[in-house]
RNA sequence: GCUGAAGUGGUGGAAUUGGUAGACACGUUGGACUUAAAAUCCAAUGGGCAGUAAUGCCCGUACGGGUUCAAGUCCCGUCUUCAGUACCA
């Protein structure tokens, strides 16, 4: 007998594949196509743990499912490699983040080619390679020189739109942008400098430049996100960290809107990431809205136009830009202080916090555009600058928040008496808030007037006055496109006169310049403003020094672009990796289309997701790719969690004074008890009993060493678990190099599937894990006898015959359904049942093989070899089911009694209803339960039950 | 707060359209083999009650209701956990 050696059997196969590039995906084909794609990962230091593999394993099945089934696979792999935690690393060490992410990806890669994967490592890339981001770069330009035209609804060049205005000005022009742009006619566009031209045009662009705010922390000297802030300081240092305007780079996805949300109809993603983004981009329909307030005028977005008698105060966000200049001289001290208190809070802090009601009143007055009342003009934190128009009409009458709002003033200065709008409705305890049919009541012509023809009517009125519009709007806001980092992609962006040039395609890449350290400059400028070599000259058409002071110099854009640029549009360069000329080439498009079928996690639902959806739509509209979406199919894998280790440390009081002890789980300590804490350890030093090894555990932490160790009366020491995200910082994290060392890629690869459904998020514990490398060995030995590899030329018993059947048929319909860990289970069925079968038949273990090839392709491939077959078995036709070995004479029926289950009977399969019914009532043991009885109702289901309705 | 998921034995999970709850594994217990351990193999294993036993009865899919001959599955309400929340990737 030759014993299964995963080691041998499994570098084997892996150089094999490597060497006759079993996977190499051709760009023509007979077959047709099928893109399998992975969500990039970004090559973290942490190296790969158990779960990032997950997702590929299962992608993996399907591509090697494919190419059994006639498919031209793409199935590739490469690094979203630009990020903060290289420049994190960076900013401590002084280490390039280049070396880091090149180490990184190295380690990535080694693990990677442990576990088998089918991928067609000639296709890599990687973002932060100037190869790629020279298209990444070149994309900006695109967006750059593209506006977008509402009347075709699609982008277009930019060209088109200054020959336009060349024409006939403002006038036939209907542009995605914001509010109240200006208009002009032909010649006054004409008369305007080139300058002139250039600021109006930006304000069309699909990227263009706007002030926005961010998380400022003026320690750091840098922006943070909302994630590095905790309890509004920052996470690094604990710095204060205040909202501030910046002039950043944008990109115009909000004129996608209607499309990003229409399109999701005609994708196979799950209804949850659909609701999601839908969510996300939130469209509401209602009314835009101006109030007058001297010469002033503030817009609001109001879903609820019926109600507009019922506003009894505005509320506009504190960093709402009319502020300052309608304060009166009394409110100024209040208005400053919660300016001020209103910065230091994050938006997300704002968003969730609907408990503690906050606001100042400005002392001015607005004029309601209909009744001409006064209306009170108040500033509070739970309006949001970023959202619409950053104010709002309160009608407490119909909305709770502005209902608590009122309800909270009430009597101070400036707050007057709720106004009712609706007949008969008591409003003293909450808002009324349905929009039903409650006929509309102190709201002069809208009186008696329902929800849907008030809203009709209270719109038109406003448009005939011109003090508002029917409008729809969205939550969906442009995405900041501008970092102040150093790891990412640099803008091909010079500065003239403070006016944005691009650089000319054919000068790309524009490379990422050496800085001497990774941090802001003392003035607060990004990490590129330390460069020295950063600025461009136009006449020779490359960087050069800033000390140059000819005047075809010009300063570089110093920010960078986000982890989500590169990550937008890599799917297509995937088709045609190494094209040097051009992005991907038009044929490659066009033969492989999009992506079949994504796999990766639902926390990219808004972002990568939304984002790449959104450039694919500019992409198809300027004629670069033939599809809309980037995405068919979308499986999200649920997240592997860990299992966190934590070792109890106690105070305790002992006559010297205060001593800590370290406490095993489960141990009552008898003596005072000052206080207690848990501390995370490595779990490499816990085994599945949740037993600690105290002897690494001291080594592992220094402080440790001299202290006292309380274990339990047997000699163990035992830690507490909780289920955390599997992350460094936890200790938490499982390697699977370590599991491929000790068990085996196939195991690993089985065992990741075996643990439940592939999108449910599930903690991961290497205690089960025996139970699938004893089914590899038992599928090993199949084939073997005592003198070693044996199978006979014999026909099939027709049990086994059975079993293989059935096992093809579920492992089919499982990997069409993405139900992996059920295919494991049918598994180790058909090897158990084969075994107890003393199945030795070529007729069955040749189809085997095959079977769990997608799934443990190391031991597949062994054994194919052993069967005699001289090609790798990747491409191999896959078994095809055939009912005939199922067909059975009988079928076991469950006999219940008032609906539960008693007992079963035999009974054939091809029997009728009343057969059925019959053959039951007969039976002993059905009398017995009967006896005594009424039988009130009889349900006889062929096929699947019967049951008595007895009384 | 808002949005989206999830909750089944000691554990991971299975259960096609509403039709035998707990497949398959792990763990545990007992046994075989062994000087011993590991490995391997065999048997039992949701909880409770009764019985020498065969077996029988009751409870049971987070909680409280409902629909149905029949509910883990459908409906209403509640609780808990997880994820996202716009500069983490």
């Amino acid at each position: 007998m030759v014993h299964y050696k995963h080691i041998e059997i499994e570098k084997k196969w892996q150089e094999y594949w490597a060497q006759n590039k079993t996977f190499k995906a051709v760009n023509h084909s007979d077959k047709p196509k099928f893109y399998a794609l992975d969500m990039f990962p970004y090559p973290s230091g942490a190296g790969l743990h158990v779960g990032h593999p997950l997702g590929y394993i299962a992608s993996d099945i399907v591509s090697r499912y494919k190419r059994h089934t006639g498919f031209n696979v793409l199935h590739p792999m490469g690094y979203d490699s630009f990020g903060l935690p290289a420049e994190q690393y960076a900013i401590q060490t002084g280490q390039h983040p280049a070396i880091t992410t090149r180490d990184n990806i190295a380690r990535y890669r080694e693990q990677m080619d442990r576990i088998g994967f089918s991928f067609d490592w000639d296709r890599e890339v990687k973002t932060s390679n100037p190869d790629y981001y020279k298209w990444t770069q070149e994309i900006f330009i695109l967006l750059f020189d593209s506006w977008y035209d509402k009347d075709v609804d699609k982008a277009k060049p930019i060209s088109e739109l200054e020959s336009r205005f060349r024409e006939s000005g403002t006038t036939t022009i209907n542009a995605a942008t914001d509010e109240d742009l200006q208009e002009f006619t032909a010649d006054e566009w004409n008369s305007y400098t080139k300058e002139e031209q250039e600021k109006i045009l930006l304000d069309y662009r699909l990227t263009y430049l706007a002030d926005t705010e961010v998380n400022w922390c003026p320690a750091l000297g840098t922006v943070l996100a909302n994630d590095e802030i905790v309890n509004g300081v920052s996470e690094r240092g604990g710095h204060p960290v205040v909202r501030k305007k910046m002039r950043q780079w944008m990109m115009r996805i909000s004129a996608y809107a209607e499309r990003l949300l229409n399109d999701l109809d005609g994708l196979d993603w799950s209804d949850s990431i659909k609701e999601i983004q839908r969510n996300w981009i939130g469209k509401s329909v209602g009314a835009m809205v101006s109030f007058k307030l001297d010469e002033h005028k503030i817009d609001v977005f109001t879903t609820r136009p019926d109600t507009i008698y019922g506003v009894t105060f505005m509320t506009l966000a504190p960093e709402h830009e009319l502020v300052d200049s309608i304060t009166t001289d009394a409110q100024r001290d209040a208005v400053e202080a919660y300016k001020k208190a209103t910065a230091a809070r994050s938006e997300r802090e704002r968003m969730a916090d609907v408990k503690t009601i906050s606001g100042v009143f400005t002392g001015a007055y607005a004029t309601h555009p209909l009744s001409g009342d006064k209306i009170p003009v108040w500033i509070g934190d739970y309006v949001l600058a970023g959202y619409g128009t950053g104010a709002v009409m309160a009608v407490p009458c119909g909305d709770e928040r502005d209902h608590a709002f009122a309800n909270y003033f009430a009597g101070q200065e400036g707050m007057p008496a709720i106004k009712n709008i609706f007949e008969g409705v008591d409003i003293s305890e909450e808002a009324y808030t349905a929009k039903d049919n409650t006929p509309i009541c102190n709201s002069d012509f809208l009186n008696g007037m329902s929800y849907k023809q008030a809203m009709a009517a209270a719109i038109e009125k406003l448009e005939e006055i011109g003090a508002g519009k029917g409008k729809t709007n969205y939550r969906l806001r442009d995405a900041v496109f501008s970092r102040q980092r150093y790891w990412g992609e640099p803008f091909p962006v010079y500065y003239k006169n403070g006016l944005p040039q691009m650089i000319d395609r054919k000068h790309l890449p524009l490379e990422l310049p050496e800085v001497d350290e990774y941090l802001p400059t003392e003035d607060g400028a990004p990490p590129l403003g330390r460069a020295t070599t950063w600025s461009w000259c136009t006449m020779e058409n490359k960087v050069v020094s800033n000390d140059d002071d000819r005047d075809c110099v010009y300063p570089l854009e110093l920010n960078t672009m986000p982890g989500w640029a590169g990550s937008s549009w890599y799917m297509f360069r995937y088709m045609d990796a190494s094209n040097e000329n051009e992005m991907f080439s038009k044929e490659a498009q066009e033969y492989w289309e999009n992506v079949d079928l994504y796999i990766g996690g639902s926390e990219h639902a808004t972002g990568h997701l939304l984002y790449s959806r959104f450039w694919v739509k500019v992409l198809h509209d300027l004629g670069k790719v033939t599809v809309n979406e980037p995405f068919k199919k979308l499986i999200n894998q649920g997240m592997i969690l860990g299992e966190s280790a934590f070792v109890k440390e106690l105070e305790v009081e002992v006559e010297s004074g205060i001593e800590k002890v370290f406490i095993s789980q489960g141990v009552n300590f008898d003596g005072k008890v000052k206080s207690g804490r848990k501390l995370h350890t490595d779990v490499s030093f816990v085994n599945n009993s949740n037993e600690l090894d105290v002897k690494s555990f001291q080594t592992w932490r220094q402080d440790a060493r001299d202290k006292k160790f309380i274990h339990n009366d047997d000699g163990v020491f035992k830690v507490s678990r909780e289920v955390e995200k599997m992350s460094k910082s936890k200790f938490n994290v499982v390697n699977p190099d370590d599991i491929c060392e000790q068990y085996g890629a196939d195991t690993l690869r089985l065992y990741e599937m075996f643990l439940g459904p592939l999108e449910q998020a599930k903690p991961w514990n290497t205690a089960g894990i025996t139970g699938v490398y004893g089914f590899i060995k038992k599928l090993w030995k199949l084939y073997h006898n005592e003198n070693g590899f044996h199978v006979s030329d014999e026909k099939a018993s027709p049990e086994s015959m059975k079993t293989l059947h059935k096992t093809i048929k579920k492992v089919r319909e499982d990997i069409e359904n993405f139900s992996f860990n059920t295919s494991v289970s049918s598994f180790m069925i058909a090897v158990n049942e084969l075994t107890a079968q003393k199945c030795d038949s070529r007729e069955v273990l040749e189809p085997l093989a095959i079977l769990v090839s997608p799934y443990a392709p190391h031991i597949a491939e062994e054994l194919w070899s052993l069967l005699g077959h001289e090609e790798s078995i990747a491409y191999v036709d896959f078994p095809v089911f055939e009912e005939k070995y199922l067909v059975e004479s009988s079928k076991k029926y469950p006999i219940s009694f008032n609906g539960k289950m008693k007992f079963t009977l035999e009974l054939p399969v091809d029997a009728s209803k009343d057969e059925l019914e019959k053959l039951v009532l007969e039976n002993d043991k059905v009398r017995q339960q009967l006896e005594g009885k009424t039988i009130r109702k009889t349900i006889v289901v062929p096929g699947k039950i019967v049951n008595f309705v007895v009384g």
